[in-house]
DNA sequence: TCAAATATAGGCATATTTGCCTATAGTTTT
DNA sequence: AAAACTATAGGCAAATATGCCTATATTTGA
């Protein structure tokens, strides 16, 4: 996998998450607050900036009601 | 999420891992070798050390042919 | 239009992951 | 038992994520 897909891979996340989080009415900051992280790493996250990891996946999903496997692209 | 339970989530997830793999019956170098990182890398992540990131997911899940929440325990 | 709420941007220090490497332990095969 | 294969361990430097912070832009609602 070179650069550029893991780019794309990690803009598609956070557009997931965006969208997710917006059905569910939470605010980044709502979000940030219950994940105990910074608004401004949710930030980027959603962006695409960051390659976040395995345990805020996880943390995410349960405080989003989804299955983890909802926040990747379909393979 | 404390400490200890994001440990408790890596080591699950790590056994879950190396369920897959062995399931398909690659070796550890053989993943790695696919995923373009290193064995000892793979190694930690089947032991919970390390709290890998998106991409290695979604790569790991491409390669084993398994939906990336499989990876994750059932919440 | 104005104010408030929400999201983006980025600096800086610290923590963590990763790559690269060597060594050792454990397992399987012959 | 010996050799080959597989997994674990850990050191070290570089890359990346994170926390904490302040400032600015954008959107929403009154």
């Amino acid at each position: 996998m070179d650069s550029e897909e893991k780019k794309e891979i990690l803009i598609q996340f956070g557009k997931r998450l965006r969208e997710i989080r917006s059905e569910r009415n939470y605010t980044q900051q709502q979000l940030a607050d219950e994940l105990n992280i910074e608004v401004s790493q949710v930030s980027r996250i959603e962006r695409g900036i960051i390659n976040t990891s395995v345990t805020t996946v996880y943390s995410i999903s349960k405080i989003l009601d989804i299955q983890p496997g909802d926040l990747f692209i379909s393979q």
